[in-house]
DNA sequence: CCGCTTTTGTAACAATTTGTAACCATTCTC
DNA sequence: GAGAATGGTTACAAATTGTTACAAAAGCGG
């Protein structure tokens, strides 16, 4: 690798001004709930659930929070695509997620939110107020444990990347990326084989840890190479899961 | 960055035998505990905790536990040195982290622990079987929220390391590790602008996500430009924290 | 204390990835 | 609908980092 040092250009980002004021939200009626930290809470304690959550809507490339931010409420995906990232003073920026509807985020250290979170389409979600999350806690422990388990998990998908950046090769990187959004497209409905990539190329490079140009040459192998296909701007189909598979390295 | 593809011979490590059969501790002559998820227990509850940790002995090189095993105990290091890591079947390793005295080891998500843990010094650790610690949890929420909020740290880092990971530099790494490792030793005791590298260049270089001679060429090249200075063995000096805080990347 | 193994260090060379630049396509704006 | 801005692609040169090879130093076991 080389440096990562490029400072380009990037696109503004919006503040928060377009994101609808707060609406009530029915979880009964939530068609993702089993994906989420919601899940597997009682029918008759999902209004007490409802009681806390607001719905939420951003603007394509609107920020929901930034790094540092007081961390007073997390949130659900309902719908689109938010990455999560972390920048340098000097511009260099590292996307550490993109999360899709039934994914998580939120997650602070005591020094605020650990990264920002930015919606790459038109984003719904869910907000519940962490403390009146806390009290809820207190009367339902299987619910806090289920949000345990879901740090525990992002921390295991965070080493996951860790091997990915520290360990894989371009095509290697490339290669995981597909099949790790493919497959979470697939446990959302989403057409086997097909992949939905809203994101712009700079969003891969800072999430795989390369330059946009070694994003678009290595697609370009892939598709020259039949493992891959560009059906629609932003769609692509998966013609060789196996050869995927092989190619993005052992786990 | 090339490959990170080379297969080096590694050192064999050795499995469990010659750590010492458990033995009663006593956590109120606990040097260490305010660094660990002990912290902030009341006295008359340490007992209860002393109850339930065995104290175990891992001479340098053994492995404490392995990706995958079940995971049914966490650990604080007491003494030593222990690096954290994953590995592919084809021999490639990503180290995610180095742990102090104070350290939390044993985060697992549903398929068993996320990482392998291994000794680089002789190690005493302090173990507390999972299910026990559950129990305890019932009586003492407080603790329960300091494992929460341990996690919460844990995810934080490793999102800082993919940022280095992904966008930093050779001498932006070095320097970055030097100065992490450095505060950490510091808070511990240690003398200010010492540092206590235990570990060998190769885990250096595997937690870096460079090579072993990028990782000798970058210490080579602190040491001309006089920033840091090689006083023992495994012993460095920071010359300069202010040139190597610099040099590190912004955050 | 000696001989072996492991680890570290250095250098020359090679390769992957980046940087730069030019160009095209698409979308947005006025 | 023209022009600007955004996003994507490719070619070629440059560079950091990796690879290979070998020597020096340190550590270890007998």
């Amino acid at each position: 690798m080389t440096t990562g040092l490029k400072k380009r250009p990037r696109t503004k980002t919006k503040r928060g001004s377009s994101s609808t004021p707060c609406s009530v939200h029915d979880c009964s009626a939530c068609k993702i709930r089993d994906l989420t930290f919601c899940a597997g809470i009682e029918a008759n304690e999902l209004s007490d659930l409802s009681s806390i959550s607001r719905r939420m809507l951003f603007a394509k490339r609107h920020i929901i929070f930034q790094e540092g931010d007081e961390a007073n409420a997390v949130f659900n995906v309902t719908r689109g695509t938010v990455r999560l990232f972390k920048m340098t003073q000097d511009g260099r920026r590292q996307v550490t997620g993109f999360l899709l509807p039934g994914d998580f985020l939120g997650l602070a250290s005591r020094s605020g939110y650990a990264t920002s979170a930015e919606a790459i389409t038109e984003v719904e979600l869910c907000r519940f107020e962490s403390d009146k999350l806390e009290t809820l806690f207190e009367r339902n422990r299987q619910l806090e444990r289920r949000l345990f388990e879901i740090v525990d998990d992002e921390l295991a998908v965070a080493q996951d990347q860790m091997l990915l950046l520290g360990r894989k090769t371009a095509r290697e990187r490339m290669a995981s990326f597909l099949i790790n959004l493919s497959e979470r497209e697939e446990i959302r409905g989403g057409r086997d084989g097909a992949v939905y990539l809203p994101m712009v190329r700079e969003d891969i490079a800072d999430y795989l840890g390369l330059t946009i140009e070694t994003v678009c040459r290595t697609l370009s192998q892939l598709k020259r190479e039949g493992l891959i296909r560009q059906s629609a701007g932003h769609e692509f189909e998966l013609l060789s899961n196996q050869g995927l598979l092989e190619m993005s390295g052992p786990t």
